[in-house]
DNA sequence: AAAAAATATTGAACGTGTTCATTTTTTGAG
DNA sequence: CTCAAAAAATGAACACGTTCAATATTTTTT
């Protein structure tokens, strides 16, 4: 059983993680001021920055829970067995976009896309890349997959055509 | 002959412009402050935003300047008839990476791309996106006079390549 | 040349993200 | 139970981009 200390840390984490979620929603993530989500979410703002190290990083928290989401549709995916790369790429990029944008707006991926090319060595942008990442990963697991099926040829280098699209998915997002 | 108030106001430009260049080389783009732009400018702060709408419209203006250079070098690529694709490709790149580092630091080119991405709606984001299709462009260009040359298959979509290298170009560099 | 209108300059004030010295709360030892 | 040490919370202070009402300069009109 955890301590009281490590149990209010746990609550107040919580409650301010739903607040950002709340308002980066309502509002955007630039009218959404830090005051308003520590008042939200009940502690003041030097506590806020105990919890998260800037507003970047509290934009982060929201996109890695909903990348989280898309990756495991993603996978969903894949695992359909498509027989035309045409088609299972649309679908997973299609899925990409819809899940995307369920509970996050353009706006705060485009935030999210923003803070990682201007600010490359924060931890914030280093989490953001590693989803990236993993994201592409997917794209490139598709086409394995459609390798091993026999529906892509098998001299197609799967990871550099998975990456390739992959960034083009990403370029015209932005 | 230009009024005492237009002559006036192009130096001042000019002194905006030059101390906002050497300042954004030396000490970076956010630590540049606009306070020490315009003091090195020799106005003051009201001023500095009667020339330039803020801070991303001020680098814009240092970002075009090296733009119009990368596309004219890229030209003479172009004029090289070159007769291998890969070959051509890599010096034209090559000479994109070489001409855009050569005033701007990579940070202040994040920067650029960072702010065209989290605001696109502004005038800054505008022309950025302007000037990045004329780069891309040039690789379409580049593309379209190599199949002229029967260097490249006619059934090859010119346009869709460029825009796709041109794409991962931009991915790899941030 | 004087007055009026148009345009440009200025710096103090504002908003918001972030920091940090101080205070409060929790923990564990005696 | 008390108290000292550790951890966490707090909000006032700070930094810097941006705005704007007041002032100064230039141009146009009479």
């Amino acid at each position: 059983m955890l301590g009281l200390r490590a149990q209010k840390k746990a609550d107040k984490n919580r409650r301010i993680l739903e607040a950002a979620t709340t308002l980066f929603h309502k509002v955007g993530y630039d009218a959404a001021r830090i005051e308003d989500i520590a008042e939200m979410a009940g502690v003041s703002v030097g506590t806020f920055y105990n919890y998260y190290k800037n507003k970047g990083d509290m934009l982060m928290a929201t996109v890695s829970m909903e990348v989280e989401e898309v990756l495991a549709a993603g996978n969903g995916i894949i695992a359909q067995n498509h027989d035309d790369v045409g088609a299972a790429l649309a679908e997973l990029i299609g899925t990409y976009y819809a899940h995307s944008l369920t509970y996050l707006s353009k706006e705060m991926w485009r935030t999210a896309m923003s803070l990682s090319i201007g600010q490359p060595e924060t931890p914030f942008s280093k989490r953001y890349t590693a989803l990236d990442y993993r994201l592409s990963e997917q794209v490139r697991d598709l086409f394995a997959a459609l390798q091993a099926r026999g529906i892509i040829r098998q001299d197609v280098d799967c990871d550099a055509m998975g990456e390739l699209i992959f960034n083009n998915v990403n370029m015209m997002f932005i």
